[in-house]
DNA sequence: GCAAGTGATGACAGTTGCTGTCATCAAGTT
DNA sequence: AACTTGATGACAGCAACTGTCATCACTTGC
């Protein structure tokens, strides 16, 4: 991370990672699969704690909310290493290998969710799509958290944007959000 | 595409495409920026295809309905190349690059609407969400379109997706699923 | 207390994706 | 006919990864 913030990931070389660590280059390769690896080793143990709140979510839970447990709980755990998640972030918003991996990470994550909800008996396609939006209300929310500066924790971003997904389904009893202009075409 | 259905994509050398489209390897870089961009070269036009429909949907219509408008323009432009776009995603499916790349395609579209979004006056962290939402909702649509051998055209799937969604996010009417037991940890 | 296995590392060598650079050549322009 | 322009080929070279073998510390069974 270190050499991945003061050069930039493409200009840094696994050869330089390996001297700074004083090993090998091809022992790097050992310990990661590849260059861009080393900034997602946390992503199993997020996945397990991810996969077993939803499992062990109250059996009256919709498949909504127990996914809302889940993520709740990922947040939780993220919530005091804000410094260090933007700084990570920022390596790797910097560069599209990087959130390439990312984002597979988060697919995988949201497989897994899809997967858990089928052994709780929701259908197919509906854990599918619930997977999914899952994901894309962890992507958004934690979007938020890293980049606001002011007080509010992850757990809670989180929440509001499970509100706020609730809102945009259900159009009729919301205040219309004001809307100016068509945007332009390009 | 012949030759990544062939043999696989990590098996399929840029020298070996090069040879059989009849040029050089250095030329095909020019037309392709890595090996994977060879299977998204329309993801431009799906793009603004998108993005426009988006950009032009009613005023009325909410950020969701607007959304949803603009990926039944992209289900209709599909809707007739299932085939094409099985092969083509059998292809991607087997292997983690390609979905990497394709990931960061329906990412960057994610951030496209969320854009057009802006420009039609929903405000800032509402738009992300709901470009991340719209782009979970194609997913798991385009998905089940791909993988289901019966009559529904895309279009028709993706509408019900958005209905799924708007049922998942509305717990208290809906009958309840029916849960079984709880998942076993791993 | 020693021999045998085990697992991590180093030391090469080799393949492949990708880039920089220069020459060539066809086609259009003045 | 000279001149630009754009696409291509022909190298050469870098860096990410992989296969393979030797070494060496450490444990384990007897």
């Amino acid at each position: 991370m270190e050499l991945y913030a003061e050069r930039g990931f493409e200009q840094t070389t696994v050869a330089e990672i390996a001297e700074r660590a004083g090993l090998t280059e091809r022992t790097f390769f050992r310990h990661y699969a590849d260059k861009r690896e080393v900034l997602f080793g946390g992503a199993d143990q997020l996945n397990e704690l991810l996969v077993n709140a939803v499992a062990y979510a109250p059996e009256a839970a919709t498949p909504l909310e127990a996914v809302a447990t889940g993520l709740e709980a990922v947040g939780a755990l993220l919530q005091g290493r804000r410094e260090f998640a933007r700084r990570r972030q920022a390596i790797i918003s910097a560069n599209p290998q990087l959130q390439e991996r990312e984002l597979i990470k988060l697919a995988s994550l949201a497989g897994a969710i899809a997967e858990v909800l089928r052994a709780r008996g929701v259908a197919g396609a509906l854990a599918g799509l619930t997977g999914e939006l899952a994901m894309a209300v962890f992507k958004a929310a934690f979007e938020q958290w890293v980049e606001q500066a002011d007080e509010r924790e992850l757990p809670q971003v989180i929440r509001e944007s499970f509100e706020e997904m609730r809102a945009l389904s259900t159009p009729r009893r919301q205040t219309a959000p004001a809307r100016r202009r068509r945007a332009a075409a390009r």
